[in-house]
RNA sequence: GCCGGGAUGGCGGAAUUGGCAGACGCGCUGGACUUAGGAUCCAGUGCCGUAAAAGGCGUGCAGGUUCAAGUCCUGUUCCCGGCACCA
């Protein structure tokens, strides 16, 4: 690593003192020479991080997102990682059997961007990119099972999703369709609905997204829809927040299909779909999305409704474009035509709407402006009659009532129609009870070289024939060439594209799409369980210890995959388990959304130039320091403000805590490794004290919170103590304390920081004379007694405002702090002459009311 | 527009159950050490006010409940994230 010793150079040079004998050159903290040092160490030991398979301690899954090789790590990673990784040293030193694994979600788009622009092979800059991010990653101390790694875009990985999609194919649960679907002409690929962003491609947010029409392999998630949304309410170790947004996602709703015809000799059926079929009676139209089949048909024979709706699909677009669709400008035009309401024949005109989503329900509705806010805005706009026919009208609509036309009909109670319109449409067969959801079918076809080949194989005899299991992996070629043109590159592959038909041996062609990456990423925490595993994707049982009932123990990764990929992963877990592979029906018990890291209030961005590589952090304070700094800026769930002056503070403290240790060790005395003595001088005591307070707050907020910056904060106040303490600091001209008590004072001090700076703790941990690993060193314990104030303040407060402090020996009584309060001096002033009304004292604070 | 989250000193943040607002870090000010300090150590640092005190004000804004509100209630503004006019 030439780069980096070129830095350890700079910064020694930087922070030299030439010759200066009063401080020895092992008081200075270099975080360079440490880490090379402990970088090594853990270099050699592959066993060190790696979970055991048969362990009689209880297990724990700690989990963070796997990330795309991109090239090299961003602050968001580190933080990520940072998280896990002091959540499993954590667990390591609490007695757990850990799996921290990692890995590589390494097909996708930018591998053949990379290929077009810098001629380089995808698996080429791939493997290139994770070698990368690997050595980032091992730089910067996480503590891996690396024999675990996974890489989705090698066929020992991707081999298990083409034998998941036969399994899906077999169920029924992946087939094919013919469908509109969205197409980024950038990408020249499909994204699925929802991969689009505002209208425009999520990964080129300023191209907008087209619409062509191909032929698609979907996958049925929609019939796991009901248990997906049902399951949420048992995740209560997930946000509330990602559980909203996926039940939002989802969207169920319950409500009927009633059918209007068109009027005239086709009679064509236009299906609606409404939660409000009591209102039936107030239709005053029925209004198509402008891309429904019979907007095309009407529009077909009408050159100038044909111009409008053109304006129309323009309107959407745009409003998509630029994520407004929720607040787009109403706009429509009226057909000319009619529809009939199947409850009383009456004919409503037709009218085509931009606010109508062909991709939402049926793509067509019945307007009831006296009834629903969004119709009447739009009613009152065209002039289309409303008609109230229940009680209320539409909330907040600023009565609709003095509209009512002379045809009302007379309202009724809301609630009174519903089942008797129901099933009269039933037993009339134009209408049923209907439960539609917003989730769809997820399309995972893309037409693109870099990604799973989709294992199935058309014929001219047999048709779409499966490829046999045995004759996995469909090994996606080398050597291609990748073009902007639109198709898939693997159609150029003759040696791919011909091959023989599994069922009749004749010519056939193969699949040429590949899989959308987020199949990779639905179950590969199942294979890090197994990882070798030839003959399937992982062992039952293996996964089972993992898994457990209820799955994952801890999952962290960034709230931007709240839905897909984790509503993805739910799906997969619940089709594995109707396999009969797994138990368990969601794949993770506890979810942890981390905040984002940012810069001056902007998100880090290459447009904004205020990006800060680790590596830059790295060369300059240490991986420690870095990471810790990732923790200690903000709790890990709010987003993180990157402030250079922080991290040297964050540097400052580790040389503070290092030049205390260097100063304080003194592990071959014979006094170091005595049992501290029960009597103690109160400076002594004040330090011990200290201690187990702070054992106690960083254990609290550790395993409670998750508030890192606090327990960091903690550990900084003893430091501060021990440096400005009378018998231990730099006042001290020697230690006046017992060897014994600052050996244990400084070994917990250490183990407390070991999840956070495991580099530095390491190295301090070997000058205290630790012998054992530290990785797995018990996590210090506090003992109530010694962390008890000997006097404890009471603020007292006169008609609620703060007018000072008593001070009490604990275990004196609430009755006698009363008096000593109104005794006190200092109060006199405050309720001399006055009436006491009443005296509280709740433990913490004395409050007396005067009046 | 809907859903979710947030707003606390000059800055990042702390305050866990309604009980001392501002822990810890940064920055700033002063001091010590020093040829030097951008190293290190010590002290101070919410705002107004004062020679110093006393005192007053203070958690986006306006109200309310309470002995007591950053925390609970009602209304409201702004910022961030997500989204679907979802019938």
């Amino acid at each position: 690593m030439p780069q980096e010793e070129r830095t350890i150079v700079k910064s020694a040079s930087a922070a030299e003192e030439p010759n200066r004998e009063d401080r020895g050159r092992d008081e200075r903290y270099n975080p360079h020479q440490i880490e090379e040092k402990w970088f090594k160490r853990w270099q050699q030991d592959s066993s060190l991080y790696a979970a055991e398979p048969h362990s009689s301690k209880p297990k724990y899954y700690v989990l963070e997102m796997l990330p795309y090789p991109s090239g090299a790590l961003h602050m968001g990673h580190v933080r990520n990682y940072a998280i896990g990784d002091a959540l499993a040293r954590y667990m390591w030193m609490n007695g757990y059997n850990v799996l921290h694994p990692m890995g590589w979600d390494s097909f996708g788009l930018p591998a053949e961007n990379a290929a077009i622009s810098a001629k380089v092979p995808p698996r080429e800059w791939t493997l290139r990119n994770i070698a990368n991010m690997k050595a980032q990653m091992k730089r910067l101390g996480f503590g891996y099972d690396w024999s675990r790694e996974i890489t989705t875009c090698l066929p020992d990985y991707y081999k298990w999703n083409q034998w998941f999609f036969l399994k899906l194919y077999r169920r029924g649960l992946a087939y094919r369709k013919k469908s509109k679907v969205n197409w980024c002409p950038k990408c020249a690929t499909v994204l699925a609905n929802e991969q689009v962003v505002g209208g425009c491609c999520w990964r080129h947010e300023d191209t907008p997204v087209e619409q062509r029409e191909l032929e698609q392999w979907f996958l049925r998630i929609t019939n796991y829809a009901d248990e997906l949304l049902r399951d949420l309410d048992r995740l209560p170790g997930w946000p509330e927040k990602v559980r909203i947004m996926q039940r939002n996602w989802i969207g169920r709703s319950e409500g009927t299909l009633v059918d209007f015809r068109l009027d005239g000799p086709s009679g064509e059926k236009i299906s609606v779909f409404t939660t409000r079929v009591d209102t039936i009676l107030g239709a005053t139209s029925v209004q198509l999305a402008p891309q429904h089949t019979i907007t095309e048909k009407l529009a077909a024979a009408d050159p100038e409704l044909r111009k409008k709706v053109d304006q129309l699909i323009a309107e959407q677009a745009k409003a998509k474009e630029t994520g407004d669709i929720g607040n787009i400008e109403k706009h429509g035009v009226n057909t000319g035509h009619f529809a009939i309401n199947p409850y009383n024949g009456e004919k409503v005109p037709v009218w085509v709407a931009n606010y109508i989503l062909m991709d939402y329900g049926t793509g067509a509705i019945m307007s009831v402006p006296a009834h629903d806010e969004r119709d009447f805005e739009f009613a009152k706009k065209y002039g289309i009659e409303i008609r109230q026919v229940i009680e209320p009208s539409v909330a907040r609509a600023p009565s609709p009532a003095k509209e009512v036309s002379d045809k009302s009909v007379r309202p009724t109670q809301s609630g009174e129609m519903p089942f008797t319109t129901l099933a009269f449409a039933e037993q009339k067969g134009f209408g049923k009870a209907t439960v539609t959801f917003r989730l769809k079918d997820w399309g995972i076809s893309r037409q693109r070289y870099w990604g799973t080949p989709i294992p199935m194989v058309y014929c001219d005899e047999d048709g779409v024939v499966p490829v046999a299991e045995k004759d996995l992996p469909v090994i996606l070629p080398e050597n291609v060439e990748i073009t902007l043109t639109g198709g898939s590159p693997l159609v150029q592959v003759p040696e791919f594209l011909n091959t023989t038909c599994p069922k009749c041996g004749g010519l056939a062609r193969r699949e040429t799409d590949t899989m959308d990456t987020f199949v990779d990423s639905s179950w590969y925490f199942y294979r890090y369980t197994d990882a070798h595993n030839e003959r399937a994707p992982f062992d039952s049982k293996i996964a089972g210890y993992w898994f457990g009932e209820k799955g994952i123990d801890q999952y962290i990764g960034g709230v931007e995959h709240a839905i897909l990929h984790l509503i993805y992963s739910r799906f997969w877990t619940k089709f594995m388990r109707d396999l009969g592979l797994i138990k368990n029906s969601e794949p993770v018990e506890r979810l942890f959304t981390q905040g984002m890291v940012i810069k001056g209030g902007a998100k880090m961005s290459k447009s904004l130039g205020n990006v800060v590589a680790p590596d830059e952090m790295i060369a300059r304070f240490g991986a420690d320091a870095a990471r810790m700094y990732s923790l200690f800026a903000a709790p890990p769930d709010r987003d993180l403000d990157w402030q250079e002056s922080g991290i040297e503070g964050i540097q400052r403290f580790l040389s503070r805590l290092y030049r205390f240790v260097a100063k304080n060790a003194h592990p071959n005395d014979a006094a170091w490794n005595k049992s501290i003595p029960t009597e103690l001088s109160p400076e002594a005591r004040a330090i011990q004290r200290k201690l187990h307070q702070t054992i106690k707050r960083v254990t609290d907020d550790f395993q409670g919170r998750w508030h890192f910056n606090t327990c960091i904060a903690a550990t900084m106040e003893l430091v501060n103590e021990l440096y400005s303490s009378e018998i231990v600091g730099e006042r001290a001209s020697s230690p006046a304390i017992p060897l014994s008590l600052l050996a244990d004072v400084q070994r917990n001090l250490v183990l407390l920081l070991a999840p956070f700076a495991p580099f530095l703790a390491h190295e301090l941990w070997e000058m205290l004379g630790g012998k054992s690993s530290l990785l797995k060193a018990p996590w210090p314990k506090y003992d109530p007694e010694l962390a008890k104030e000997e006097e404890i303040e009471i603020p007292v407060q006169v008609n609620g405002k703060l007018r000072g402090k008593i001070v009490i020996a604990p275990g004196v009584g609430e009755e006698e702090i009363k008096q000593r309060a109104l005794a006190d001096e200092k109060f006199q002033s405050y309720i001399a002459g006055k009436q006491i009304v009443k005296v509280i004292f709740t433990g913490k604070l004395v409050s007396i009311v005067v009046r």
